[in-house]
DNA sequence: CTATTAGATATAGAATAATGTATCGTTCCA
DNA sequence: TGGAACGATACATTATTCTATATCTAATAG
């Protein structure tokens, strides 16, 4: 019975297991008791939504209402990156950070005048901030947009401003010509509409 | 009571209500009652997952498990172009069309020699199959690669595969420069983690 | 202004199912 | 063999969900 939480409980299930935690170490973090988490995970019981929400919450996982039409690209989202290289970061928190540089851009070309490295620092920035960066491609970014705050007023900026711009770059490049999707997630989960 | 629950229940509640359909309404489509309904948004009880499940699903929304890293990702996804313009396409099911496009690209520049202009076409679909796109924009897309495929093998290919990089340039560019990250996203929902 | 109808949401009480406590059966390692 | 960790089970308690009914609001007729 309960065949819609199915796959949502044995998501959780998969990744306790992937994580090497017991059930009872689980119940603890998660306020349930271990005997609670057996039944649900065996299907013998159906979870109150509250359960379960606490149950994922202690594997570090967010219960999440998306759009229908939505749930392939968040499946992309999740799917890819998560298992890239287990850690992400997200978009927002880093949203401010791009759109600092991206002020400090336009304040470079209006005090020293434009310049084609300036131009495609600003480009790629603008398009890194859009796609979903791994940790490493993220701290990558950080150290280049430091940089170039250290530099900004510099005498020689502008042989920094260029490595940092081919950096970028690169950055960008190794991200738009590697094949993003994969095969197919492993989460079934309906996709609904085929294309138009 | 079932205080992590709240929020969830708050955002079905006001989708219902945006959606103009009564709790009578959606206890049919979902299949519970309309008591149920009542009491489990006015959080005088809490509903099993299940219930939950079928109430989200009668609404066109999905219950999905996000890793916590992920959480603002998606929710720039959900807010940012499920509200710019109400039906969003997703990210799978267009990829095999860029992954077509792109071979038809490469087959091109095969046969008739690499060019500034095919390049620049390879380049942006490799960046707009990354980028979110609202219905207009993909159907803007879907275009430009039917004009491509008509005329790859076309005596004067030239000037039309030129105009086609152009066109998909403009559109890069009209992403890439728009301010991304609306103030903030209505729902609540913590985020959890700051910087790194 | 009152009465009535219809559509909505809220409430009452019975049936059912989830949840906690305590315990049991296995397996693995000393 | 002992014990320690893991997952499963039994039963008491509490909460859910359903059927049925009540309340509320707005609109219309008398």
């Amino acid at each position: 019975m309960a065949y819609q939480s199915e796959s949502l409980i044995a998501q959780a299930r998969e990744i306790r297991e992937a994580s090497g935690v017991s059930q009872r170490a689980l119940s603890e973090r998660a306020g349930l008791t271990q005997s609670h988490i057996s039944q649900i995970e065996s299907g013998k019981m159906e979870p109150g939504l509250s359960s379960f929400i606490d149950l994922t919450r202690a594997l570090d996982l967010e219960v999440m209402l998306v759009p229908k039409k939505l749930v392939p690209a968040v499946l992309n989202l999740v799917k890819a990156r998560a298992t890239r290289d287990m850690h992400i970061h997200a978009g927002q928190p880093n949203d401010k950070r791009f759109a600092r540089a991206d002020r400090l851009v336009k304040k470079m070309k209006h005090l020293y005048g434009s310049s084609a490295d300036l131009d495609r620092i600003e480009d790629t920035l603008g398009f890194l901030r859009r796609v979903n960066l791994s940790d490493q491609e993220m701290q990558l970014v950080r150290e280049l947009i430091t940089r170039l705050e250290r530099y900004q007023a510099s005498a020689q900026a502008a042989p920094v401003v260029r490595d940092i711009a081919q950096n970028l770059q690169q950055l960008r490049n190794s991200i738009v010509h590697a094949a993003p999707s994969e095969p197919r997630p492993a989460y079934s989960l309906d996709d609904g509409d085929a294309d138009a």
